[in-house]
DNA sequence: ACCTATTAATAAAA
DNA sequence: TTTTTATTAATAGGT
């Protein structure tokens, strides 16, 4: 049905084949929808391009998933049982995997060892004694963190006790003045007393997060 | 395209209905062969009369479940059944549980700390001093153990190599016997040297898997 | 995407 | 159901 017959065979000009798609897949459809229509059928099409681009059609009323499973009692095929054994082996391989890691923890753990050879036991004390060392590296490296943060606060605290003592007297100095005149040359400095000298104010402080 | 145009709308007539799903039936599944062929498509169809009878056509070289499969990956759209969701939720639940473990394994072995706070970063630690405790105690019962078998084999040596002393002498003896004569109240228990006279065989063997 | 000559599908009848 | 055949629908090739 067109200028000429064509053979039924695969179209090997690429833009014909395309242009061919698209006319046809159209057809397919639009029968799809008439016979459903026309005849109280229950269709469902998916096409695939062989570019991969989805096109479906499903009667209405119904739902591609009602006409597999009606397909599936029908026919006796089963449409899922590939998925469903992929599904299976997976979930057997993670349970695998996941027992092999209970096993190792529960030996981390000191736990169910007596089935374990001295060989073993001392691999296993290898691990944990290796991860204790790197356990308490990266405590010490928190620790040292801490310090150096008090250290700071400390720091930034005489800093704020001495301004606000250097305010105090400024304060007291001015209302001196006020009283009894203005003395340029006083030396601040030397009434800073000595507490904020030397300062080791909270030497163990840990943080309560 | 026949004697006469007709609405697409369902046909009431049942035989008339009957004898066009047959025609069109048969003409949607050749088109959907036609155009695999032609367009390189992947073509899956299933038609229900409504009689209930089930006619489908899939392209070759694929399946109605591989076309199915695609449909659900490129659509988004689930087609599978209750059994199906159950197994992706065991799925997701049980590497769910994995992650977890893989944390903690990593956790224990002192990997991964950094996002660790001190608190948790002690609750390990604590972990491990376990583990070591109760590893360490294992292998003092191996320890242990081994200490008996071999005092226990040492024993045994120590019986058997008396036996074949006593064999040793027995033996001459008779050679003796043989040159000089019998004596049947040669006392060879008095022979036995102090040592032999207590004799625990196998009091604590435990077993060695 | 549109056009149209030509083929293909099919409605009605048998 | 299938065949026949008049008629409509689909579409191949061209624009």
């Amino acid at each position: 049905m067109g200028r000429g017959k064509i053979e039924i065979k695969r179209i090997e000009n690429s833009t014909n084949r395309q242009v061919t798609f698209s006319k046809r897949r159209n057809g397919i459809l639009k029968k799809a929808r008439e016979i459903s229509v026309l005849c109280d059928a229950e269709v469902g099409v998916v096409i695939f391009s062989s570019a991969g681009k989805l096109y479906d059609f499903c009667s209405p009323k119904t739902s591609l998933s009602k006409i597999l499973e009606k397909y599936q009692t029908n026919s006796g095929k089963i449409l899922w049982d590939e998925k469903h054994k992929s599904l299976s082996a997976e979930i057997d391989r993670i349970k695998k995997e996941n027992d092999t890691m209970q096993i190792e923890l529960r030996h981390l753990k000191g736990e169910d060892l007596n089935s374990l050879q001295p060989k073993e036991l001392i691999m296993i004390e290898e691990a944990l004694d290796n991860g204790l060392t790197n356990l308490n590296e990266k405590l010490m490296e928190h620790w040292e963190l801490h310090m150096r943060h008090n250290k700071m606060l400390e720091d930034e605290n005489k800093l704020l006790s001495f301004k606000l003592h250097q305010q105090d007297i400024a304060l007291s100095g001015s209302m001196r003045d006020l009283e009894l005149g203005y003395h340029p040359d006083r030396d601040f400095a030397a009434q800073m007393p000595i507490t904020f000298r030397v300062q080791p104010s909270h030497p163990n402080l840990q943080e309560n997060n």
